[in-house]
Order: C-alpha cells, then sequence, then structure tokens
DNA sequence: GTGGTCTAGACCACC
DNA sequence: GTGGTCTAGACCACG
C-alpha cells in the first residue's frame, strides 16, 4: 500500500482512507473479493490508530464496498467496482455544481468562470506532475 | 434583509453570514459607507443567537469589509469593494483548486475534468435562467 | 426518556439505542425537527459511555433519521417518518422470512410453522401485558 | 456432502455446519450410527480451516447429536433424531420469538403481526416451489 | 491472527 | 453548552 494521510488537511483521516479505497477500487487497483490489509496492519502502516482504520472500514462496508469474512478480514464486495465508480463521478458533479452555483451568485459569468477553472486545472495539472 | 440561513447545512452559520454580505458588497447591493442591521437586530430577524452574528461582523472587520463607527455602528469600508472583488475571486479559485485535486487523484484525466466541468456548467446555467 | 438497554443483549448497545429511536419516530413519540437529548446527556442517564450514544447517533444521521445542527445538537429528519415507517415494516418482513426459510429447510410444513409462530404470539403477548 | 457455506453470511461457519448437520438428521438424511466425514476431509471439502469443522463437530458432541467410536471416527448418536427434531423446534421458537418480540416493541398489534407474517410465509412457500 | 464493541479521556470548531 | 474526531487500551467471538 502506497497512500498518502495528511492528519492537518481538514478532512477526516478516517474519510481520507475510505475516499482512496473507493478510487483504487473503481481504477482497479483493488479487486473484487481480494482481501484488504487488516485493521492493525493499515494502522501500523500509516502510523495512526486502529480505531480510525476501523472506522473507515466500517464505513465502507455500509457503503457497500467491503464485506466481512469473520476471522479472515475484509474483502472487496463483488458489486463494489461499478457502485464505486458511478458514485466517484457523481461526487465529483456534484461538488462541482456546488462551486459553479457559488461563482454565479456572487456574479460571474459562465465564460468567466470557465476560464478560471481552466487556469486552475493547468495549475493544478503542473504541481502534480512534479509532485508525482 | 432577505437572507436565507441554514443551520443544518454543514457551513458554520457566521461563515454564511459573512460570505453573503461580502456577495452583496462585491455585487454592489451593498455600497461603501452604508450602515449594515445592528448585532441584535439581525440576530433577532434570523432567529439565531447574537453571538453568532457579531462572530460574523467580526471576522469581516479583521478582513477590511467593515469599519466600526463609534456611537453608529458597523459600516462599510470604503476600500472594501476591491477587497471583496479579489477575495471573492481567491476563494472560488481554492475551491476549485480542491476539486480538480480530487478529481486528478480520483485517476480522471485533465480533459475528462475539463468535460465533466462544462457539463455542470452548462446544467446550472439552465436551471438558474428558469429559476431567476 | 424512558428507555431500556441491555447491554447483555447479544444485540450492540449502539444497535439498540438507533432501533429505540426509530422506532420511537415510526410511532410519532418523537416528532421532526425535535431535538433529541445530548450525547453527554443520554450517555449520563443510560449510565454507558458517550463514545457508544455518539456511534448510535452518528448511524441514524448516515441513514438520514437524524441531521446535526451546528452548536445546538441532533434534530429528527423532516423525510425520517416515513422512511422509519417503511423500514420497520420492512426489516420484520425480512426477519420474518429468514424464519420462515430456516423453518422450511429444516423440513416443517406451512402449516406447522403457521401454527408454531402463532403459539409463541400468543405467549409473548401475555408476557408483555404482565411486564408492562 | 452437498452443503454449502457461505464465509460472509454473518453466522459463523461453524454454526452454519452444525445447523446442516442437525437438520439433516432431524430429517433423516444422516441416520443414527452412520459415520460422518472426518474433520480433515470435511474441511478439504469445503476449502475451510480444520479447526472450523473441529469446533462445529464438538459442539455437536457436547450436544448429544455425534458420538465418538475409538478409531474409527465419529458417528450420529442412536438418541440424536428425538434431540434434533427437539432442538430445531426449541430453535426456530426461539427466534420467532425475537421477532415477535420486537414487532410487539415497534408498535404493531399482535393480529397486524400475523398478518405480516402469514404473507412472508406464503411468499416463500412460493419461491421455494419454484426453486427446488 | 482477524474484525466488532465498549470504555476513558482528550482536543477541536461552533453556538 | 453542542457534536466530531482521534487516541489508547480492553474484551469478545471467530478461524
Amino acid at each position: 500500500m502506497f497512500w498518502h494521510i495528511d492528519p492537518a488537511n481538514g478532512v477526516a483521516v478516517y474519510e481520507q482512507i475510505a475516499r482512496q479505497i473507493k478510487y483504487a477500487v473503481a481504477e482497479g487497483t483493488l479487486l473484487p473479493s481480494e482481501l484488504i490489509p487488516s485493521v492493525r496492519e493499515l494502522a501500523r502502516e500509516l502510523a495512526i490508530n486502529p480505531n480510525t482504520v476501523a472506522r473507515a472500514y466500517g464505513q465502507l462496508q455500509t457503503d457497500g464496498v467491503l464485506v466481512s469474512i469473520r476471522g479472515m478480514g475484509l474483502a472487496i464486495a463483488e458489486q463494489a467496482v461499478r457502485a464505486c465508480r458511478d458514485a466517484r463521478r457523481e461526487l465529483l458533479a456534484e461538488r462541482m455544481r456546488q462551486v459553479v452555483s457559488e461563482a454565479l451568485r456572487s456574479g460571474l459569468t459562465a465564460s468567466e468562470i470557465e476560464k478560471l477553472f481552466q487556469q486552475q486545472l493547468r495549475k493544478m495539472e503542473r504541481t502534480t506532475e512534479k509532485g508525482s
């Protein structure tokens, strides 16, 4: 596992874990019926409390992404890929709509908004290229 | 005042107040040197705790949007329009960067992101045209 | 609040709390937009850990039964009644189907199952009459 | 052996094994003094841990369903049929009481509960007729 | 070894 | 005062 957690990110740690697993499932990095790292193992690796990992895993179970196999661990659910892919796209669209809504309410025109967005996109592209 | 506060919105109430005042200044709905409602008056009108209004006004003072006029109350600062316009733009840019960051981390390409954003922009444009 | 929690019940304490609140909403004992007891208050009253109450409340939030109002507490969601009523009925039906399935697989006939169920129903009716 | 084990079922694997053997005895599929598969054999066949099978067999011995025959293995006890039939009935009755208890606590009347149960019974009857 | 639950106590932002 | 999050450590059933 190669994940990066930022505890001072604003987003809750357990939420960061859950999101990254969902993304990994959507991308195919994690495959259905595959066992994920145990609560204790991932907690050790990320140097955080096992309870926090357990909370992330718990949320993923209620979301239907993980299934518990008694005494064995947690595995990616069979129907998780579809759900994660749809959820990812819908989640992003929703957040974009929020931003657009706020921009429109603040008096910007559509073309101004689009231009501003493209600027940020170019900027982020460059930084992540360097970063990775 | 014709604002709408949603206490179950996730965004802090005092933050909602501050933003709406900033937007109003940026748009010209509120003009420089104009007096805004007193803490007690606005609190009564919005049916919220006066502390919360005071906190919003306090933040706006440190942001240079409001100035205190002794014995009169709080007024829009002279240089507030410029500041609000810039702040608005920077705030939106920041939120766009967050969305872009999340989209990139989830494995979408820049062109996919741009396309998705434009879809949402078109959608919002239509709904607000109808709405207004 | 007049609830009864049995820590040695097999069912998790947080689950017992969540269920009882759902039932109370379904019955109309708790009404929409009404504030429920705070985490700390209910924990004190039931003599359990606040975290356990918080967990129950958290689950109810993801189920859409409760909404958080910042700094004020948690309130029954507007659309909770409908959801709880449907959920209650569906949950019971599901558990009945499980029992019926097990009974059929074990070789009993439909009429034997029905007779057995009615016996238990009569028995429980009497004990709860005494109990209450 | 033609059993089906679901490790992600909620019910413990050893419990699933024990129940299925009890049902088989109650139905007459397994006859008294008949030898059952060895721990290792059944574990291999079901692709599960031998410890789990051993645990199921151990429980069945304390329940008096199985008896150990030195050098031969485990066999169905002579008096097992009677016991299994009673146990099956009592187990079902217990689960029915749980469902009834929950239904009563949720505010339904006895006649509503009975009606709901009969609906589910009819439904399950039809599906199992088709299924088998 | 695995996850699931509970307790205890801490810090934070918000009202 | 409120909920939300995190840490630390315990016990349980299960494989």
